[in-house]
RNA sequence: GGCUAGGUGGCAGAGUGGUUAUGCAGCGGCCUGCAAAGCCGUGUACGCCGGUUCGAUUCCGACCCUAGCCUCCA
């Protein structure tokens, strides 16, 4: 496997190696636990989770994605609600897991909590200090921003430049501008823990520098989040383990995701233009979702419009549709491939080039139509469910895909109708069938005669859902 | 203003210094009672202007436009 990964810190493409052979660590930033996910919060946790898969078939991966479960905003709807900030990280924690496996991302092999982490990040800081990297000021402890001469090496930022630009007013214990927190004081009516500097609570970027040298080590394999991490997160979390570490490099491959909009505008509350994953899954089968997800490549920019669900839809019903015509030839359904077929894995493997392997895919399900002959109808369908199931798809059976589109109030009336229509067309009377058929299919239900009977969809499951 | 990505056929979206992406939609054909699905065929697409080159959508430069970051928003 000849993996190449786009690495942010030198800005291309680079032959991915691990640091201990056969082995990899892999560390992706999670959420900030203080509400639902939305579609644009699930794009890092899919796409790398198709990286993690990827590695699996190759390596001994140990993947770390973290909760953040102490915030400001966190404190502040736990005050809303009169409860201790654990009941609200929690819940949402809760939801954000389950809303994750309904888009078929596997758990990571350990989900660090911040607040179970407070020792290891004072401990951090105190080698930061210890080192002259950070000082004490007014009960904050502060990165000394100007004590590491590779301040802004991933981000491409230049430290003057950033001085010279600085809009922000500047807090008055701070040395300079960019300096940032390691710890801040807490006021009594906030969560706070003792430390050597007082009552208070970790800096942000703290938290992923000191839950990844707990668990993964002073070096990792794979750093990865979504593009607006880069500055200043990324770079801090940088800064504070290269400086703790002896300037040591931190990570090898550093990995952002391109952002997601909707209709080509920013989500925001403001524009009420949000789209929660957990109402997205109540009318759509996860999997279109993440396929949705991945029909770009993970580092170009995705605008989520009404028909981006059709259309992926559309394409598990090919995929699946291929998948259902070769179990029903062979009599049985086809498990997947031992080995990923090469197309599929090749475009993987080039920087995760998913929209490349999904055509692979296609390619494979074209094929798969066009045979008659079992033996290639057998070898084909394993190469298609073991390429679909690399990234996460085709994990079902084709019926299942289907049937799943059959759940709802109706499907008696429509069954009955189907019937209705059966008998006419016995009884030669087309005019009645004809008739029948085109009223299913103005009530976005698609019917259609086989061999054994006539067997139906809905068509439109996304617009269906949003009138 | 600075930094970083982009601008590809009706839509979505890969890719490439000269040869079919792929999916959806459209058109023609096969199949079908008629359809649907499927199969076959079908598209002078690469923001604008220069430059390099035998040849550029692909390389270089300028310009226009879009997005993200520079404000603990994936």
């Amino acid at each position: 496997m000849n993996l190449q990964l786009f690495d942010t810190g030198s800005g291309q493409k680079r032959p991915f190696e691990p640091l201990v052979p056969g082995r990899v660590t892999m560390y992706v930033c999670g959420p900030t636990v203080y509400n639902y996910a939305h579609i644009g919060n699930a794009r890092p946790p899919v796409v790398f989770d198709v990286l993690a898969r990827l590695l699996r078939t190759r390596y001994d991966v140990t993947y770390v994605r973290n909760i953040t479960d102490v915030d400001d905003k966190i404190n502040r709807a736990a005050k809303e609600q009169c409860c201790d900030i654990s009941v609200i990280s929690s819940r949402y924690r809760d939801a954000y897991n389950e809303d994750m496996a309904a888009l078929g991302v596997l758990p990571p092999d350990i989900e660090p909590h911040a607040t179970d982490h407070i020792g290891p990040m004072c401990d951090m800081i105190s080698d930061l200090i210890e080192n002259g990297h950070a000082y004490a000021a007014e009960g904050h402890v502060l990165f000394d921003v100007a004590s590491f001469d590779d301040y802004g090496a991933l981000s491409g930022r230049d430290l003057r430049q950033m001085i010279a630009g600085a809009r922000v007013e500047v807090a008055p214990y701070k040395k300079n501008p960019q300096d940032f927190v390691l710890w801040k004081p807490a006021a009594d009516d906030e969560p706070g823990w003792e430390s050597p500097w007082g009552r208070g609570r970790p800096g942000w970027h703290l938290e992923c520098s000191a839950m990844i040298r707990k668990h993964l080590g002073e070096q990792i394999d794979i750093h990865g989040g979504g593009q607006d991490l880069v500055f200043p997160h990324h770079e801090n979390e940088r800064a504070q383990s290269m400086c703790a570490h002896g300037g040591r490099t931190f990570v090898n491959f550093w990995l952002h995701n391109g952002f997601l909009s909707m209709n080509a505008t920013k989500m925001s509350k403001s524009l009420g233009n949000v789209l929660l994953v957990r109402d997205l899954v109540q009318s759509t089968p996860g999997e279109a979702i993440r396929l949705a997800l991945l029909s770009a490549h993970y580092r170009q920019p995705l605008d989520w419009t009404d028909d981006t669900l059709v259309e992926a839809s559309r394409k598990l019903d090919r995929l699946y549709g291929a998948l259902g015509k070769a179990d029903q030839a062979l009599g049985e359904a086809v498990d997947a491939a031992d080995q990923i077929p090469g197309p599929v894995l090749d475009a993987l493997c080039d920087d995760l080039n998913t929209p490349k392997a999904l055509a692979a895919l296609f390619e494979i399900a074209r094929e798969l139509n066009r045979t008659d002959d079992a033996d290639k109808q057998r070898v084909l369908a394993a190469d298609l469910r073991a390429g679909g199931n690399l990234i996460g798809l085709l994990a079902q059976s084709s019926s299942e895909w289907f049937a799943a589109n059959q759940a709802g109030d109706d499907a008696k009336a429509i069954e009955a109708l189907i019937a209705e229509r059966a008998a006419a067309k016995a009884a030669k009377d087309f005019a009645t069938a004809d008739r029948i058929r085109d009223d299913l299919a103005a009530n976005g239900i698609r019917i259609s005669d086989g061999p054994d009977g006539t067997t139906w969809q809905r068509t439109a499951v996304a617009k269906g859902a949003a009138s």
